[in-house]
DNA sequence: CAAGAGTATAACTGAACGTTATGAATGACC
DNA sequence: GGTCATTCATAACGTTCAGTTATACTCTTG
């Protein structure tokens, strides 16, 4: 029945004292004004305005609407502002999962740059394994999700969907070869070692999904490994490595935090890659703060060593 | 930027959960909710709705603006609810103006009826010679002025111009001559007073403008009146004529609360007549509770012994 | 895999709301 | 007291906005 507009219109005429003066307040003509009240008084069933000579004075149930309109008006412009601050960058939440190994420096390294650019822009930050962190942004608690996949490697699980998703390839992230430094491969010239020759290998596994893809990659090579330990602590994986008990495929952005004396790292052959990138809806990397996150998170993929392929490449048609 | 059907919006989808329940709630077809959110989305300058597979969920912003809408609706619905209770005579305020003899029968009865019909209407009532209630409804300090004129009686000042008011006359009250019971005419058959036989009479004059009138009348009867005595209190006019110390012009209404054994009256020739009306602005007349107040008063004054005239006749054109 | 449910888009319609131009009435100022 | 400026009301008009129906597309579910 009333809207904003009418209580904006009231108000000026109560505190200007005519509707000329309304009208030039809220930068329109007289005529609209006598209108808009005239609207306003077949809606409300009474007068509200009585013209007195070429004066104007508000009726009692004017005053009403006078009355209460800046309360009205002042809470919608502060959830406006709210609504601002967000589009503005000025306020916002960030809620993003990463999986662990991504925290040691291409996290940080983003969520610092959002907090310089963006003070006011808030991030939580989770760690998350990729399966619970999607599930998380398909339940809605989580914004984005920083996850890597074994190329070619197919999990087959519906919980690993990307589909309708928005992914953001971060990092490249070559997997290498880890063994102890006495071994005959850490002495080859070429760095390189073929993996169909490491059938006879004790492998080291790590968490479920880089154990299926050890398992996935020997198949390719022609070969079921021998897996000996499991343990998804790199740093168990290293000593256990070093002391010659077996060996092992990590990724190399692994290799860079979790270090070892006695222990060599070689590429492999063929070579696999696993691809670090940011999962978020369509929608929600149209969200300022979450593209501002997702721009931060590319640059500090950038900054890493290892090059950073094309660009958001959505999984479904652009709207 | 931001109206209250988009705050309804927000607000049915925050509730409903999808666009579809929220337009049946709202009574809107489906497709108004999408372009409406589309919309919004465009001036908030951000995501507000998170369109994941077939259901929807609110963003950060969107949340905001729902949070928002409730307290905003409603204090929008209050105000409403107090329009709608004046419009309905379910509240109200009526501030009558009347001279005093007016304000023993006339009043009081109307009064009464109002609160009858309409007990949640409040009249405040105070007592004001006509020149101090129209001056009232000309500064917005009262909304119905019941006043007087001697018909034909211009008293020639500004204060009693009823220019652009709306009158409504309520009483034609017959001018009456009051003489001590032991005065010759009292003892006429005809019991009419022949006003220019009056020449030699002490006169008492009651209120200012009864004064003029009086003048007035014996200027067209051929003669200046000698008078002796002057108060605006009826009951010592009729004292001071019992007593034998002169004789008076009393409207009738006065005579029918205000009697005296030893006093006589007469009716006059030429008659003259003491118009009683209810004067508003043409706004006024219009409010609920103006209009119910002014219906009481003709009604009221139907049921004096005098007859009412027409109704309503405004002094300026229609608009 | 088919059906059901939900949202998005297109095309159309009507009303609402603004504008300019003009009229009528009031009040102020010579 | 007449004239002039000011103020509100009305008329006519055009544009924009917000709703409708019809239809396509996507996702979930049995």
């Amino acid at each position: 029945m009333i809207d904003t507009a009418g209580l904006r219109v009231m108000r000026a005429i109560a505190d200007e004292g005519s509707f000329t003066a309304a009208a030039h307040k809220l930068g329109f003509s007289q005529p609209a004004i006598s209108q808009m009240v005239r609207r306003l008084e077949e809606r409300a069933g009474t007068v509200l305005v009585e013209r007195i000579g070429r004066t104007v004075r508000l009726t009692e149930a004017g005053e009403v609407l006078a009355r209460h309109a800046s309360p009205v008006l002042a809470a919608l412009d502060a959830a406006e502002q709210e609504v601002a601050a967000i589009a503005g960058l000025r306020s916002g939440r960030v809620r993003l999962m990463a999986f662990p190994s991504a925290s040691a420096t291409l996290v940080p390294k983003a969520l610092s740059h959002v907090k310089r650019e963006y003070p006011d822009v808030s991030i939580t930050f989770t760690e998350a394994e990729p399966p619970e962190s999607l599930s998380a942004l398909r339940a809605g608690t989580c914004d984005i999700a920083v996850a890597f996949t074994y190329e070619g490697v197919d999990l087959g699980r519906g919980e690993e969907d990307v589909d309708g998703f928005e992914v953001t390839p971060l990092i490249d992230d070559e997997v290498r070869l880890v063994v102890p430094a006495d071994h005959p491969l850490a002495r080859s010239k070429s760095k390189v070692a073929d993996l169909s020759t490491l059938e006879d290998e004790t492998w080291i596994a790590g968490c479920p999904r880089c154990r299926g893809h050890l398992l996935q990659v020997c198949r390719e090579a022609g070969f079921a490994p021998h897996v000996a330990f499991e343990t998804e602590d790199y740093v168990a994986v290293m000593g256990l490595i070093a002391e010659g008990l077996g060996i092992a495929l990590v990724p190399d952005l692994i290799l860079r935090t979790v270090q070892h004396e006695d222990v060599v790292a070689l590429s492999i052959n063929p070579p696999s890659l696993r691809r670090i990138e940011a999962v978020t809806t369509p929608d929600l990397s149209r969200v300022p703060a979450v593209k501002a996150t997702l721009d931060a998170l590319l640059l500090s993929a950038a900054a890493q060593p290892k090059p950073v392929r094309s660009r958001a490449r959505a999984t479904t048609a652009a709207r």
